[in-house]
Order: C-alpha cells, then structure tokens, then sequence
DNA sequence: ATTGACAGTTCTATTTTAGAACTATATGCT
DNA sequence: AGCATATAGTTCTAAAATAGAACTGTCAAT
C-alpha cells in the first residue's frame, strides 16, 4: 500500500493517517501549535532536514492545513500557519500527548504542563460523548458501518486478491 | 533525528510519536481496536507484508501496547491482545477518526458510526477540560514548563549545534 | 502422502530519509 | 565595491526502511 491509495480508503482512520501519519508532520504540526511559523522556525527547533521540511510543508499547504502567506516582499519571505482544518487537529495532538503524559514520562515528570484560560487550571484532556458527556472507553463504544462504508454482506463485488485487504478496512 | 532517539525528548508528544508514529502501527492499533488478535487476520486486512508486520507487533508487545498470549498448544500459536496501555490510546484513534470523518469523508459520508452502549446514541468524541468539563480549543489553552521540561531560562548548558534542536522541544 | 492453515523468516529491489553542500535574493557593514 | 549574514529553499550521494515475493516449520485433516 503506497501513501496515495491510503487517501482512498473507505476509513476516516485511514485517510487522516495519509495525512499527518508520519513523524516528521507530527512534530511539525507540534511547532505550529507552538507559535512556530517560518521555515528556519521549523528547521531548527526539530533538526528535520531541509528537503525533507520543505516537501513536508507542501504536502500540508496542499492538504488545507497550514496556509502560506507573505509576511514581506524582497526578497520574499512566506510564513505557514494553520487553518481552521489544521486547528481542529488540537484534540489528535492532546490526546497524543496525554498518552505521553500518562505512560512515557520519566522519574522528573511532564515536560510540558497545559493550562485552561477560561477555568485558570492547570488539566488533562478528557473524551467525552458528545450525546450525554460521559467520559468514553473503547469498551462501551460499538462500531457499525454507516453511509460511506464500502462492502456489506451482499456486497456484489466480492473481494478478490487485490481488493482483499480494503474490504475489512472502515 | 532516528527513531530511537525520538523517544528520548523531553516531549511527551515525540516519545509517543516514536512509538506510534507511523502509518503501520496505527493502523495495526486500528484493527486491535475492531478485534483482531491474529496474526493472518491483520496481514489480511490490512494488506501489509508479512516482515513489516512481525517487526511492528514484536515492537507493541516490547512497549507493553499489546501482549503475546497463546491461544493453542501444538502447533504452538499466540494472539495479540491490548493491554491497558493500549486501551489506553483510544482517544487517540477516536480523534484522529473524528477529524477524518469532518475533514475527509467524500460524499457517500462517514464509513463507520459509534454507538455509545451508555446513552444509546451515535456519537462524536469531544474533547474536554478535566477541571471544568468545557470543550477544548487550542487557542484557550496557555502551554508551559513542567516539571519533566528540559531547559530555563537560565540554563547552565547553553545550547550547542548538536544539541539546539533539543532544547525547543517539550 | 498430500494439502491446507497458521505464523513467521529470508531475500532482492525500490522508495524514503539523512546529511551535507549549494543557490538565490536582499540587507547591513567596512 | 566587497564581504558577511539572514532566510528559504534545491540538489546531490549514502544509508535506512519498505515492498513484494518466496521460503520454513508445525501440525491437522483427507
């Protein structure tokens, strides 16, 4: 499975890992929600190597989640920043990080403490149901397939060698 | 920047990344979360070859994401089950699906539902303040230094070539 | 004795990434 | 004028990771 086909996956999953799933995009992704905004920004708070930030900001730019605007003409100088799709990707980031939190730190604790403006406490994200607000565990959540979903029991096509591997994704 | 070394920032976001961070693993994680324990059911489903997909689960059960327990003696045969940690990463996967499901769906719509056992309903995941229950948005929330944070103001060792991309991250 | 299921391992070819150097435009210094 | 510095890339070669396919080993069923 090459990167493009995974944009074609009939799994939100799927198709939002063809976007952000490498380490590279994540951790810039890390900087813009740090305030990080311009090229040598980037480059230097990660190490990342110059090509390989420079495609990856492409990639992002084409995707809808960072914007490249001028912030001086001559010589011209463009800085990146997230758009409203690229802001919503805040909960993939906190969660990613509170896992961290929870399993990855070592004896000197967080390295990083977030604090609510609006409550002026320092917290941990929490997941809740957007139905009736209780906190969400994988046990208690069925999964089913809806509209988009690709194969049914009566499928007509059924999955040949080739498309084996897609009819159980969702 | 090498994988192994990602997991030793002080970022709670970089040393999970070095765990989850690529497209297979997550989309292993994917399938353990629709149960699949076994090893010819992920190869199958997920269309990923043999090799990769003996590293990638050696490696979840070496972090403690997924435990090895045999099913059968003679021959010999073991599943892959999560562990708490693993159940653990469940917000993770729900938010990066959520952003897909706004973000990415085409027009036959979202794949899959949730179903939430508790309320009955369909559901979004929505992240929340663990402090006041309010919905989270990046731009409410102020980040600073924890205890785990690498570098002060007044660090005694000042940032090297080597080390500079270090001392950004957190 | 042969076939099939399962869980891997081994091999080569291709693709990605790392690492370093180079280009281009413009400012400010001497 | 000549040179260093800042910014944002591009281009190159070497090293690492992944794809794709074939192979191994154990046991049950026919």
């Amino acid at each position: 499975m090459k990167w493009k086909e995974l944009e074609e996956e009939p799994c939100s999953m799927a198709r939002t890992i063809g976007v952000i799933g490498d380490r590279w995009t994540l951790l810039i992704l890390r900087e813009c929600f740090l305030r990080t905004r311009r090229f040598e920004g980037f480059q230097s708070a990660l190490g990342i190597t110059r090509h390989l930030l420079a495609e990856r900001l492409k990639k992002l730019v084409r995707q809808g989640i960072l914007r490249r605007i001028p912030y001086q003409e001559s010589p011209k100088r463009h800085e990146y920043i997230l758009t409203q799709k690229g802001l919503d990707l805040y909960p993939i980031m906190m969660a990613i990080v509170h896992w961290g939190d929870t399993h990855m730190v070592d004896e000197r604790g967080r390295p990083l403490l977030h604090q609510h403006r609006k409550c002026g406490k320092d917290f941990d994200p929490v997941m809740v149901c957007s139905e009736c607000g209780e906190p969400l565990s994988a046990k208690e959540v069925h999964t089913h397939p809806g509209p988009g979903a690709r194969s049914t029991p009566a499928d007509p096509a059924p999955a040949t060698a080739k498309t084996k591997a897609r009819s159980r994704a969702a």
